[in-house]
DNA sequence: CCACCACCTTTACAAAGTAAGTCTAGGATA
DNA sequence: TATCCTAGACTTACTTTGTAAAGGTGGTGG
């Protein structure tokens, strides 16, 4: 086996350590198991992340919050969806809906790697991507009306519903520990009424989602 | 000293190792130095907690987000809040009024801690402290006038905008890493224009659940 | 032809989680 | 009172992890 060039790259290390975050989950992401995985050793990694596993954790980050890659990617030539999203490239839709499809990207990019949400949090959302929405949310509010710092706050609450809804539906969802849920015994009545089997996280989002940009858009006009 | 009973006690325990996470970070909360400072060896808490450290995690996240804690320790008899949030133990309170008092007792706990966020994610939310809070949302919207599915959306919804302006605030505030955010160099307009040195995080939590109960409160209604 | 560089391997170590067993004080029992 | 039990804490030791340090290997430009 050729000694050097095993045909390593960031791209390719941090779409393999994603495959086992989602697989096995975030705690089993070890650099050996990264190298396994990438049939090389652990220690050939830090060539391309020098500073070490956080350098990695975030490159994984950059990677997983970056809705243009899912958007853009020549790889996704499967009967593309509705008009709505085709023309959201030439930007020509209303404000609203380019909102709207934006938080169901940025929505379905980090539900696909739940497994990795925990590297969001403590790391700064300063990445080109983030960026570029962020310039992109800005100008969509100020279309929308809002002035000054209500732009601002209006972005900044888009945000906070999108990914929380995201780790609502995380938690919802993660494994439960052996111990029983049997809080249902009378005491929270209106939790029992609605029983929440298995909630519709979709519609639930997209309802949720329209409630937060009327109301961003009512109470935050100057 | 004496060899065994050093009075250890789960509280104990993950009070202080509350202290080490907001104080050095979670990546430094290893059991040996949790053990350093209760002055006990580690295996001591192990004891308390049998299944290791992910059954600490779990206390700790429980600890962090019990809402009810903050409000009713007696140890926070210096001069109390205004009148609205007296009223609040009594359920004398609009539904409105509630929640609004909820979303900011709860944000302030977890802001708290803000170093222990990434425990939160993938961990389910059924503590009986979070069963309490949830019932009373349903409850509260109920009385709003919402009814079936919409007041779990709507319950959904709070708590999604509450938790994500957290880790909004936390991720703006996380530490920089070296790298410069250089990135003002005309390619983003409107984010240069509104500089953000420092937002003023509570007002703009304030306003965003503003917005966030009224989208709520006429979208979802039935 | 040689020096250098990009890329990977080898070797090694310190720190972390925790399994397994031991010790001690205080209470229950006879 | 003598004995035993047990909760709680300590000791030891093993495994896994991150990563520092140095070495090899092939290609590339001078």
């Amino acid at each position: 086996m050729s000694r050097n060039n095993a045909g390593l790259s960031t791209e390719r290390i941090v779409t393999e350590a994603l495959r086992i975050i989602d697989g096995q989950g975030l705690s089993r992401l070890t650099m050996r198991r990264l190298g396994d995985a990438l049939q090389v050793e652990a220690m050939a990694i830090y060539h391309h992340f020098p500073l070490g596993k956080e350098q990695l954790f975030d490159a994984i980050v950059e990677h997983m919050t970056d809705v243009t890659r899912s958007r853009s990617s020549p790889e996704d030539d499967e009967a593309t969806s509705d008009a709505a999203e085709e023309a959201a490239q030439e930007g020509e839709l209303p404000w609203d809906e380019r909102l709207r499809v934006w938080a169901h990207d940025y929505r379905a990019a980090l539900l696909r790697h739940s497994g990795a949400l925990a590297l969001l949090i403590n790391r700064r959302p300063d990445t080109t991507a983030a960026l570029r929405s962020l310039e992109a949310h800005y100008a969509a509010f100020q279309e929308a009306g809002l002035s000054g710092a209500a732009v601002a706050h209006a972005a900044a609450v888009l945000d906070s519903y999108v990914t929380g809804a995201v780790i609502h539906q995380a938690r919802a969802e993660s494994a439960a520990t052996p111990e029983a849920p049997q809080v249902l015994d009378g005491r929270y009545p209106h939790v029992a009424a609605l029983g929440e089997i298995e909630p519709d996280h979709a519609r639930r989002f997209s309802e949720g989602l329209e409630a937060v940009l009327a109301g961003v858009r009512a109470h935050l006009a100057s």
